[in-house]
RNA sequence: GGCUAGGUGGCAGAAUGGUUAUGCAGCGGCCUGCAAAGCCGCGUAUGCCGGUUCGAUUCCGACCCUAGCCUCCA
């Protein structure tokens, strides 16, 4: 029962062991807030919830997840609309914050926020350049990327070849093609803070930096954040925090999720393609969409259409379906299934994972023996919290009324009109009522003990 | 051009040197007044060409194709 993780750094699974026996330290890159958070976004946050669960059952975990407060693409924001960058930040962090409660996304231990760091941004940039990694240029301070040897180990960049093959214009203030910004002037028309090298803003890499090393410490076991960020992103954090700590390592395990693409292309703004978490919420419970995306590895690149939301819910309807026929299970201690957790230790293999859900669910749906189903429904729920799915009652799950539908009352004056026709053995008006519910998006189900209804499966 | 992932049944998506999950969809059956749910059963897949091997979807090599990164991006 060993965790093993994908390390980005060495490209292979490896065995998960902190660095302090017992203690695990967590860092992932959380979200700019200029708009609203798309399903790209919730990814990360989906995926590394579900690793910090499962940390949790082991290790006293420190999960750390910024918000990126100051950039360039907030700036803007804030000039169209007229109003300071802190109205922009708290407008979206707020956004982010509901839409991830929604995917039951639970919040991090801590969530640093950039502006809440200069004080540690401007020190570490000014170590840098007193250890001759950084200097001084036009009002910027640029990251030395000849002073760091290691440059380039995490993306497999040479060096060389990354200054040869720079298809971007050079500033003529660099030394190097490749050295990056961590500190740049600001106009007084723009967001700045007073610095030794004037007033300005942070680069966005140095951030990151910073605010791991005030909350985590020099050394961290897992940085995580979408396979985008591998390069010039956490490359640049590895070199600035590297050199600011003597050259200690920086992270000790690099986990990096897939992408989500839409319709087999590349979500963009550009394509008009982007799909926010608040729209997809119009159409499927968040429960919905945490299982659509837990259904493919995380390193795996999910493409996302039209029919991965209703499928995601039909499994829901699935398990949940498994729990509500089953009784007594609520009042049992259970743990998670062994099969399920070998499958989220094998660098968390939620697809295997959900398949165990399965298995447990048409065991349980088999069995006759109301010992057994209780027992297999217990552990069906205990496995899936850890996966933050199946948290909800049962019932509440099939009957959740859809907003513009009938109401539970309706449905029910419906109900019992069928039950007194089927007592007539009036079939005809019985099925007359049950096709007017289905056109209403409700299916009945009728049984020893009486007749329910469950809202379908968009 | 460099780097990195992939190409598995109708769809999604795991795994594996020999028996190939799971879910959705489909088909047959049980149950039901009829359905639904559930259960039982069935069917169809490993891009192409070589190599290693008793045996390869799995390992190796070439090729084709797709996606991502190399520039802000989860």
């Amino acid at each position: 029962m060993t965790l093993s993780l994908y390390n980005t750094l060495t490209r292979q699974k490896e065995p998960f062991a902190p660095l302090q026996p017992g203690r695990v330290t967590m860092y992932v890159c959380g979200p700019t807030v200029y708009s609203f958070p798309h399903i790209g976004n919730a990814r990360p946050a989906v995926v590394f919830d579900v690793l910090a669960r499962l940390l949790r059952t082991r290790y006293q975990l420190t999960y750390a997840r910024n918000i990126t407060d100051i950039d360039d693409k907030i700036n803007r924001a804030a000039a169209e609309e007229g109003v300071p960058i802190g109205e922009i930040a708290a407008r979206y962090a707020k956004a982010y914050h509901a839409d991830m409660r929604a995917l039951g996304v639970l919040p991090p231990d801590i969530e640093p926020r950039a502006t809440e760091h200069l004080a540690s941004i401007i020190r570490m940039i000014s170590g840098l350049i007193d250890s001759g990694h950084a200097y001084t240029a036009e009002g910027h301070v640029l990251f030395r990327v000849a002073s760091y040897a290691d440059y380039g180990a995490l993306s497999r960049r040479d060096q060389r070849e990354l200054l040869a093959g720079a298809r971007v214009e050079v500033a003529p203030y660099k030394e190097g093609a490749g050295d990056f910004v961590l500190w740049k002037p600001s106009t007084p028309d723009l967001p700045g803070w007073d610095s030794p090298w004037g007033r300005g803003r942070p680069g966005w890499h140095i951030e990151c930096s910073a605010m791991v090393a005030e909350h985590l410490g020099p050394t961290i076991d897992i940085h995580g954040g979408g396979n985008d960020l591998i390069f010039p992103h956490h490359e640049n954090e590895i070199a600035q925090s590297s050199c600011s700590n003597g050259g200690a390592l920086f992270a000790r395990y690099w986990l990096h999720n897939g992408f989500v693409n839409v319709d087999h292309t590349k979500m963009s703004k550009s394509l008009g393609n982007v799909l926010l978490v608040r729209n997809l919420l119009e159409q499927a419970p968040g429960e919905a969409i945490r299982l659509a995306l837990l259904a493919a590895h995380y390193r795996q690149p999910l493409d996302w259409t039209s029919e991965v939301l209703p499928e995601a819910q039909r499994k829901l309807d699935r398990l949940y379906g498994a729990l509500r026929d089953v009784e007594g299970w609520q009042a049992l201690e259970a743990g998670p299934d062994a099969a399920f957790i070998a499958a989220l230790d094998d660098d968390l293999n939620t697809p295997q994972a959900l398949a165990v859900l399965f298995n447990l669910a048409r065991d349980a749906n088999r069995s006759t023996d109301p010992a057994e189903r209780a027992a297999l429904a217990a552990r069906l729920r205990a496995s899936a919290v850890l996966l933050g799915l199946l948290g909800a009652d049962p019932d509440a799950w099939f009957m959740t009324e859809v907003s513009d539908g009938l109401t539970a009352e309706q449905i029910e004056t419906m109900l019992a009109a069928r039950r007194a026709a089927r007592t007539d053995r009036d079939f005809r008006l019985a099925d007359q009522i049950r096709d007017e519910l289905v056109e209403a998006g409700i299916l009945i189900e009728d049984s020893a003990e009486g007749t329910r209804w469950r809202r379908s499966a968009g």
